[in-house]
DNA sequence: AAGTGTGAAGTCTTTCACAGCT
DNA sequence: AGCTGTGAAAGACTTCACACTT
């Protein structure tokens, strides 16, 4: 209860959540060889306002230099220490069907900062088969990966029914971290962190958008709206 | 400036992002065959704490009954309508790689409220394979789609390099919302509604996690804080 | 008795605007 | 002169706790 899973004498969660946003927008710049930027030129980078960039960096230290901005190779550092990805994370990714499959093929793990050690899948026929490089292995390959210690952040991608299961399954064997794919919701044990990604929630979350600029009534009170036009 | 993208007489962004989770939790029950809900026990399926929950509904309407709890179809039929799902918008998806055809054949597009009118691919040698029972077509497709009016919600499942092209067809052809799953920025024009979903972000925010519960200690500099203070 | 709906208090986040450093 | 870092103000969201309804 006290014990939120945001003690944090540190860093906002909401920072947090776009620090990656800012590393990825340093990545581009360095790319291009620029060596400084400003908070004003990092924020439009980054899609966010100057203030709110500012205050984000602040709560990291202070690596900018007043009258002349940021370093972007020292401040790429920065931000990838301050997110741990100075180091690698271990991936496991379970259930390899169209989703699983994008997942591990994904360019986002190809990031510095994670490895994907072990693709599972429930199904025998999947099992064996090759996806970028790795084997896919049974579920039961996790007491290997429990006993190497090498489990720290799962990533569901199964039908939905098979999501608690499988939560349970990687929480067993070590896991601290789960980013849930799969619909509806997951319990976890308090102290392991689980996020989500669903794709009915964001198309929903869009169509009340387009409702609102369609409707443009649409009140609580109004009874039965006109029934489908089409 | 003072135009925000969020000029809303009703319902909050923090609640609307929590309706489609609402909606799951109700359909679940209607499957069990229950009628009438508490918010105690809506809010346990959902994941959210009960007063969260009530405020939310709250912003809807009145549909409860004191004393008794929601009528379980009738409040999914409420969120259902709040959320503009009472009719189908037409869903666009541009880019047929891996994750893009998990897209297409994901269930989500199932639930009640989208249909896939298009799968595009700029690469010719996709171009005509069928996925999921429909026929992948070049850009240009973009045109007809626009004459028609049928093009509202697209869907941006390219490399992260053809983001912003795709994203500045998508709304030239009259798309008015944007789910883009490409990483890096992506700039629409201030009526379009635009939200991102991000592999390597989502992962990063774990690692976060990861390090703190690890990390413990050390915080970068110390000496920045007494500094504030003086 | 049970459980919703909601003001009010509390917490978190964003924005403002400017002091302070280079 | 220019741009960061940050208190203070404003705003959004969550939690509390209870009046009110069935």
């Amino acid at each position: 209860m006290s014990a939120e899973p945001n003690a944090k004498p540190g860093i906002p969660d909401a920072t947090v959540a776009r620090l990656p946003g800012y590393l990825r927008a340093l990545g581009q710049l360095t790319g291009r060889g620029v060596s400084s930027v400003s908070s004003e030129e990092l924020a439009e980078s980054s899609g966010v306002s100057s203030a709110k960039l500012r205050k984000d960096l602040s709560h990291l230290g202070s690596y900018g230099v007043r009258g002349v901005g940021y370093d972007v190779s020292h401040l790429s550092y920065q931000i990838s220490r301050a997110l741990g990805l100075t180091r690698d994370w271990p991936v496991v990714i379970v259930g390899m069907g169209n989703l699983g499959r994008a997942l591990a093929s994904y360019g986002g793990f190809a990031t510095k900062g994670f490895e994907v050690v072990a693709l599972l899948d429930h199904d025998p026929q999947v099992v064996g088969a090759v996806i970028d490089g790795l084997t896919v292995e049974p579920m039961s390959a996790l007491a290997r990966l429990s006993a190497e210690g090498s489990a720290s952040i799962g990533v569901i991608a199964t039908p939905a029914g098979s999501a608690q299961t499988v939560a349970d399954a990687l929480v067993a064997a070590g896991v601290t971290s789960v980013l849930n794919f799969a619909g509806g919701v997951v319990h976890v044990p308090e102290e392991v962190h689980l996020r989500k990604v669903d794709l009915s929630t964001e198309l929903q979350i869009l169509a009340f958008h387009e409702q609102r600029r369609a409707g443009g009534a649409g009140l609580p009170d109004v009874a039965q709206v006109a029934r489908g036009m089409s």
